[in-house]
DNA sequence: AAGAGAATTGAGAGCGCTCTCAACTTTTGC
DNA sequence: GCAAAAGTTGAGAGCGCTCTCAATTCTCTT
């Protein structure tokens, strides 16, 4: 079938080309019976308008892009990412949106490619998530007047300008470590991420979680692990040394890799070690003992990341946003509490 | 940094528009210096082209399709789905385009969103992977001419007509059986699946090594699953009343699944019972016991979808192409021929 | 019933690029 | 050394849409 033009509609309508694109913008002020016959003929034909025109002639694309920098092999196989990834596809489907995806590899691939991008005009406004704490990508999309939202906060240094949306990261150390803490466990070890504020502010809720009730920090009791099983089996390898009694690890995947290696040394979860997660993927609820963790919102967060960024592209507000969500503690078996 | 034109770039280098729209497309016949001086200008000044106008002038944007009709929520977290999506997303950049996602979770949302695309103009190609047998996606596709590849084989009625790129689901599947087989199991079950072509594959590989070697096929010995670990788990529960001494799991995640079942029973993997996987995930490798698996290269099959999509975009080749790549057993632990 | 104001519609000028065609310049063949 | 061929450049016409501005029609008021 041969693409139509808005000038065909209007033909076929009898109306001039403005009129159509006035029904297909919603426009007031469009008498009800010429809108009635021009959107009969929009759908007798399908007509779609054509989005390069669209956006050469409004300056907007009605394109995302979602960005994320240097992402490492391991990373993005976590669950949190595709479930991310999920929720922003919908939320963009729903607002007539189109995500287009930026997976950075190596640091050339993300200089030719977010160059292009940035000032090609194809894309409205960036969704950043993964940043790491040392990564330039948003200070180089800001230099930039593109709009952006982060997914995560970003470094203390950039706070105040960057417009984000967060999981209260220390808030679900707290609640873990403290739940932890109230069963009687003394020892409690620490699975912990670098490169990355979410790992940062885990560590500092757990901090906090310690000194508020009068338990010694003890620094020798952390490890620190990339986000995958792998190397959560391997941080707890090392740590099972200092003979924690109990462990918070800063993902569910790093809490699984942990319980293996517990297992591993001939040790029990929770008897001997108590295991308690982060991120409550679908995967820690099955887990063999069910997973003790921090619920965060991965669909609200990305849902949230989405509609913060329209809200920024229709009306560029000062100062920027900065939304944190709740997350709550949901206890089961690997932690003790519950048999 | 205001956004600079052709025009403008034209005038900085002492140039026409026609001339610098020469160097940048990369024309033959320009003379050496006057290239030198518009490169020159176009790298001092940054400038890059807008692409609304490139492709409302040349009818193509350099934009691919991702998509994923009627996704589930358990599958998009199989660490199959990232993987790919990494390979495209790489291709992609590599050869100057731009993926554009779209999962689709509900019938309306693929309805709505694919009539906006496919006739919009906004994308030059589309990728669909994850269609299920019975989906109308790739035949409501292949009504308009818009390019397509399909990764994972469409079913056999429209075969001809679709190009795809697939891995040897069937043989596979047989080297996992025969693998099975030689080590002296007799009773081999398999967790199967519904509703893809690659599970009808491989079901097919499972029973042609069964017949080859003369063991009877017994249909009680197949139970089916969906692609998650959960499902995994269940089919095998189920399974384990028919007492098979072997199982073939049509992905690593089920396998997994599976091997939590039967350690659930008190039964030991690979000594009471072995299990073979599909796949070889990151996370077969580090599995209790490490699983025997068949390794299909995602990567290649992601990187090959994105080039034979280039391919049929500039040269609309007929016939459909279609690609088989070949898979290889990795022999581990739980299948028992390892200690 | 006439004039003011509001509502409705159309015409026209771009948005920034590609691509054809024509003009001009250089090279080549004999 | 001159015509023909090849190489090089510029002008101009769109691509299909949005958006302003002006023209026309309708609706009130008094």
């Amino acid at each position: 079938m041969k693409r139509l033009t808005l000038e065909e509609i209007g033909e076929l309508a009898g109306v001039s080309r403005s009129t159509v694109s006035r029904v297909i913008n919603g426009h007031p002020n469009i008498s009800a019976p010429v809108r009635q016959r021009v959107e009969d003929v929009i759908r007798q034909t399908g007509y779609q308008p054509n989005s390069a025109a669209r956006s050469l002639a409004s300056s907007q694309s009605r394109v995302f892009g979602l960005v994320m920098p240097s992402i490492l092999q391991s990373a993005f196989a976590d669950p949190y990412y595709p479930l991310v990834i999920q929720a922003i596809s919908h939320a963009c489907n729903r607002n007539d949106y189109t995500p287009a995806l930026f997976l950075f590899q190596t640091v050339e691939e993300e200089e030719k490619v977010s160059q292009r991008i940035v000032a090609s005009g194809l894309i409205d406004g960036i969704i950043v998530t993964a940043d790491t704490i040392e990564s330039t990508f948003v200070n180089k999309i800001q230099q930039y007047d593109i709009p952006f939202v982060q997914i995560g906060r970003p470094p203390r240094s950039s706070l105040a300008d960057v417009s984000y949306v967060d999981v209260d990261n220390e808030a679900g150390a707290y609640l873990a470590t403290s739940h932890l803490m109230q069963l009687g466990y003394r020892r409690i070890g620490q699975l912990a991420t670098a490169h990355n504020t979410a790992g940062a502010d885990r560590d500092a809720g757990y901090r906090q979680a310690l000194s508020d009730r009068g338990l010694p920090f003890d620094k020798s009791l952390i490890e620190v692990s990339d986000f995958s099983e792998a190397g959560g089996y391997g941080a707890m390898q090392a740590l099972l040394d200092r003979e924690p009694d109990a462990v918070f690890a800063q993902s569910d995947a790093i809490a699984l890799g942990a319980i293996r290696a517990i297992r591993d040394r001939g040790l029990t979860v929770p008897d001997d070690i108590a295991v308690v997660g982060f991120d409550d993927m679908p995967l820690a609820s099955s887990a063999d003992p069910p997973l003790t963790t921090v619920r965060q919102p991965i669909n609200r967060t990305g849902v949230l990341a989405v509609e913060t960024l329209i809200d920024i592209v229709k009306t560029s507000p000062k100062p920027a946003r900065h939304i944190v969500l709740p997350v709550e503690l949901v206890i089961r078996a690997s932690s003790g509490a519950v048999s």
